[in-house]
DNA sequence: TATGAATGAGGATTCATTCAT
DNA sequence: TATGAATGAATCCTCATTCAT
């Protein structure tokens, strides 16, 4: 009643309000999906309430694409430049990636994103599109390029590139996912950089080339 | 029930009906997700009305958990008996494992339940946990025993278990989902068994003990 | 409580509905106008609950579209119907016309459909485009015949019919419209039939040739 | 705060405003109905923005007040003053009346009121009191004039007043709610003047007494 | 059993109004 | 004064569920 000095009812950051709404939308639509997310339970999370949202984003559609949209490509790139200049042998070179996508990607709020666009792929086609040609193919490619590399210089064994990729690629989307999934059903969690050397160490076993007698570094 | 003459077409059709609409439910589960699927086109695609969909399933929640339930146990146990009575090499057990995997869900409608389950795990943590001890881990447990009985023969290299286990699930699991997901928006789709080709290749590769001489078969 | 024959919670009405709901609606579109009726208030009137509406209509639109269309173009085929055959001098016709119109449409709830329209007609453009060539130009042309014919056996003066059809609509269409509108809030409603009369003996004066000589009846 | 030289073009702007906001609104009012009038739309029009319109206006409904009561009311005092004074005969008064209402009205955007008023009066009963009281009833007056006028040097034959008034304003007020509603949609739009002239010829005929003698002018 | 009309709670969206700046 | 970000009540519409037939 007699609160002065109370706080304002409400606070004006129209700079930082869209960063805030995405990532609670983030967190609510891959904990629950698209459909079972209430725009109510987003802007309460974000401390705004329901009309705020839709200063910012024109529907609930519209959130949703620019939370997949946003921070996942940036992501990618920064994967992309990396390997650019990468100096290693090509075990090295996957063995960075793989650690790098964990620091940048899976172990951050970002790696809700897979689960999310595995779940909703077939509710937003188009969305799907831009995700499989913007994140899953340049994704690839970046292992492509590893792959390739360790073949030429005979440290890696001659595989079918196109699907060995694929294959490889699975373990690394599937911690992502599961953090968000069953993994949070489990009475003791996995150790994720556990997963990822027996990932690494399976993966690279069964690529290395035993005919390659490794060069000494340095 | 006294019907001595009982048609049996329609005899057998009440007795199919709720297979036939768990098929329905399964397919567009599958699709949508739980929240964003419609209880009428569930009753629509297995040709039946709203109302009959309530004759035998309680609610919305009852079908889906009989969705998730009906089959994928069965197929488990199959899986476990499969294996018991193997003879033969532990990589050959480890093919013959993913195979009919293969056979028996990954290439049927059953493989959309994985898909299913980890897109709504944190919006039925019951039915995870379900799904989690009498899938995953028994899944897991076939796997498991086939990796120590390779191992222990000699066959198989010194790996973590628990985590090579996981990994080993992963290009597996990641299959079924893709086909009911991203896959949908590829130009042109991945082949499954050229998929599955590439991940044995490349996980007994790795996994083969290089001290091994492998025995003659028979 | 002990309501053993209690009446049932609802009843099925699939033949009933629709008209009903139309009813309830154009007495409330009339009355309101579209956007300040509230499609719980249109199901309560017309005794149904707000989602049977969209069982028979698709949205809002969709009813305020149906209730337009509906009803109007019918009460106009009659009024064409009743003009081709008729006997008599055209002032005759003419009073037949008015009078007929009030007993078809002003004097019934029909009225609130030209009240509705010069209400929305720029709200909903093609459905104005719809009311204006199927009622306003149907029955400008019931007057102008009824004119036309006046004129060509001397009854009548010669006026610019294009427009004096226009005048003589005029105060046909405000008699609806003040029904709806301001005429609620007159401390002694006008009489509808007076209105007519005033209006009959005016426009029928006006249009007299002077230089003819009414034949005899009968 | 203390700037001796203010820049008068803002002085002059700020007593401007409510005019420009009622202008503004009085447009959209007039082509929407009150319910579908977006506020945000009025001050943009305006150029102003939202805020700004809640200093000069407690509410939208007050607002949508001071456009029906502002300028109407002044409108109709001329039309009494002029009248009061007028010299001629009675038809060349009611000529004068409905051409004045015509320049002064009609073509302005002021005709939006009436068809403001007949749209929204049973939703602001008291508001339709008013505009009935102090515009329809001191037309509805200046109308009144001149027929007993007319009537009472035999220019015009004896009518039903009460009920003559009434129908000779409805092509009048028709003129003017045509122009903001379904005129909009008519491939080609009447002439104002055409119809005036029109209604004119037809009303004066209809008014005239057969017995008199015109005076001479002059 | 089977149907599908009817229900009504729930959620997306709009917009008049407030208020920190 | 003027702004426009923030609010939240109001309303359209959907769909799981019920129940008269």
């Amino acid at each position: 009643m007699s609160n002065v000095n109370s706080e304002p009812r409400w606070e004006r950051r129209k700079e930082a309000r869209p960063g805030e709404l995405l990532a609670a939308a983030l967190d609510l639509f891959a904990e629950k999906g698209f459909a079972a997310t209430r725009l109510e339970d987003v802007a309460a999370r974000a401390g705004v309430s329901k009309g705020t949202l839709y200063l910012y984003f024109d529907s609930k559609e519209d959130l949703f694409k620019a939370v997949v949209r946003g921070g996942i490509v940036r992501a990618i790139e920064e994967g992309e430049a990396m390997i650019e200049q990468f100096k290693g042998t090509a075990s090295e070179l996957v063995r960075t990636i793989v650690l790098g996508w964990w620091e940048r990607i899976g172990s951050t709020a970002l790696s809700g994103i897979p689960k999310l666009m595995l779940s909703e792929a077939r509710n937003f086609p188009e969305l799907a599109q831009f995700y499989h040609s913007e994140v899953i193919q340049r994704g690839s490619l970046i292992f492509r390029r590893a792959l390739e590399r360790g073949i030429q210089v005979g440290e890696f064994r001659g595989v079918d590139i196109d699907y060995t990729v694929e294959v490889m690629l699975a373990p690394i989307i599937m911690l992502s996912v599961w953090r968000h999934s069953l993994g949070c059903c489990e009475p003791e969690p996995k150790d994720p950089l556990r997963y990822l050397e027996a990932y690494l160490d399976l993966a690279l076993a069964g690529l290395r080339n035993p005919a390659f007698s490794e060069p000494s570094h340095g």
